[in-house]
DNA sequence: GATAATCATGCACACGTGTGCAAAGGAGCA
DNA sequence: TGCTCCTTTGCACACGTGTGCATGATTATC
């Protein structure tokens, strides 16, 4: 049977509203009883029941973060951020996800609404703008990273992945490449969209077009995809010298599919990562890639649903609705000038 | 605000203890009282409070998960394992990282003996004994997964890592391999101990003998470790022809350091991973390793947990404390006979 | 020295749910 | 008709915490 006020208030010979104003160290308790309460609260080993004062306060000191698929370097480390945030502010963890799957997204929400918590991180692409409003809906303040429809929310966080993406593809013009192609990932919303524009912005604004069949996307980022792609862009009549990938994981895949295929990287073809993953600097050649700072953006995402938290008893707005975060360019080792006879 | 029972009794002209019983189906309500219920309950969106129902009950419906680093391919594949039987079972995931530090460790304890959480998984190597006896002195059940101490709790599951670690070896010495040598990481608790002495009884029992030298352990997993210790093992004046490392992170680590100092793997230089990450398929060469059911080892950690849970209602003791689950080896090209001079 | 002002504390109730017990209503039986 | 038994429902209270309000004690003011 845990401690409860009432015991600390029996032991102290208070009463428990008593015990309760004095753990909260209200004004209206003398000095002495308030050290006396700690004392005994201390001694018996009391630990408040976050039930009991959720019922209550209809706060829950604890978070909800829905990632789409937990088992994903890239979130792990956005997710560790959080949680480093969160910790250090005595907030908990609810954690959950979805699989993309609407499903357990609807049964997500329930549970996170039945266990009222005090704000949701959404780290999932595909948690479409209707769910999350079921939280607002009932006061549950949210935050979207990386979101398909950033705008669309009160409060979002996201890399500016257009620029990464033009980054990249000028450093494959920079190194003398014209022939460059995209490999994307079709299922990851806002991300996909950017990541694609980006490349083609910054082909089209040196001159180069981009035909059709340069531009190959798929759904899923298992690096297995990208070896299944390589048949595709190798068999291209007006083969390609340089690939842009989707990410690093997709990356990772292709250039085992080149090797596979006898090429050399990047003597004989280059190619782009993004994200910066841990094992981007591991495969052989590293990988150039994009450097985001996946756990800066989850620290990011946690500071502003606690702000937002705070805000809404002291009625303040915070001044920015979405935050932009910049990452930069990672030159390794798989990408060179092209060929010489191209 | 949100719907509560008695606005469904209101709405239903009831009270709400019969709401009560009858969204739980008890057998005391009539049939045609229920069907009403339900149908306002579904038409007034109610979603019971589980402050309320967990301060009533004692019970929360939701499992603690700790792990000491979430940012780990290893960790989170485990995680997702949980996550999927933990929500099949309308079970809701609290999550904490500890980062083996003991002060978060127990901010952690206390955050989720106060949420009131049904029971505790334990992932992280660095929980002690009498940490975790903070939980079971309180009746909460934990399972831990792979600790150092296993068999000194009620519950745990854990991977044969003696028997994974032999057949790693005992393939190396078939390749033809004498002066086999181990990597390791030495702050993993059982799992430390266990790989070792796989590695250890298998070389013995071939009558091989394993100089001081031959073994290195530190602390961390970084792959970046892994290069740090190259030369150690390179500098030898009996230079070993094979390594076993602790794991696949440490292993591509490794791997990177060995094609730095312009080492042919596996021509020239044999060696091996643990656990089967994904990324240990993506190097150049993929990786010998040692596959891990990982997620399966999740969702069995979390099926023996709400077992627990059901048991302790219905006072059945679970005829086994400890599962061990075996893994298999994985051959793949980073392990080959070791050179013709050797 | 009487009154007002200030401080410290306790009483009573609320949050939303679940459950023991009593009670009301109907059916069955002698 | 009177009794018992069963079914169905409601009453009252409990879980542990927080807070408005009243109360009592102490000090300040004229």
């Amino acid at each position: 049977m845990p401690v409860t006020i009432k015991d600390i208030a029996r032991k102290a010979g208070v009463s428990h509203p008593t015990v309760s104003r004095a753990l909260q160290d209200s004004s209206l308790i003398s000095e002495e009883t308030k050290k006396l309460i700690r004392e005994t609260a201390l001694k018996l080993g009391y630990l408040p029941s976050a039930a009991a004062r959720s019922l209550r306060t209809h706060r829950s000191q604890a978070l909800g973060v829905i990632f789409s698929n937990i088992n994903d370097p890239y979130f792990s480390e956005i997710l560790q951020g959080i949680e480093e945030v969160a910790q250090s502010h005595h907030y908990s963890l609810f954690m959950a996800a979805s699989q993309r799957d609407p499903q357990r997204e609807q049964t997500i929400i329930h549970a996170m609404r039945q266990h009222h918590v005090d704000g949701v991180i959404i780290c999932s692409t595909s948690f479409s703008d209707e769910k999350s409003q079921q939280f607002s809906q009932y006061g549950i303040p949210i935050v979207v990273v990386n979101n398909q429809a950033a705008e669309d929310y009160r409060y979002s966080i996201y890399h500016d992945d257009v620029d990464g993406s033009r980054q990249l593809t000028k450093h494959l013009i920079e190194l003398g490449h014209r022939r460059i192609a995209y490999f994307g990932n079709s299922d990851s919303g806002r991300t996909t969209q950017d990541r694609l524009a980006g490349f083609r912005f910054e082909m089209e604004s040196c001159g180069l077009t981009v035909p059709d069949h340069y531009i190959y996307e798929l759904p899923g980022s298992d690096p297995e995809k990208g070896i299944l792609v390589t048949n595709h862009f190798l068999g291209l009549s007006d083969r390609p010298t340089a690939l842009v990938c989707f990410n690093d994981m997709l990356a990772i895949g292709m250039l085992k599919g080149l090797q596979q295929h006898g090429l050399r990287v990047p003597e004989e073809f280059s190619i782009t990562g993004f994200d910066n993953i841990i094992f981007s600097d591991y495969t052989n050649p590293p990988l150039t890639t994009f450097d985001q700072p996946k756990r800066f953006i989850g620290q990011k995402a946690a500071e502003l649903i606690l702000n937002l938290l705070n805000a809404s008893t002291k009625i303040t707005v915070p001044e920015q609705k979405i935050q932009v975060l910049k990452g930069r360019l990672l030159i390794r080792k798989s990408t060179a000038p092209p060929p010489a006879e191209f």
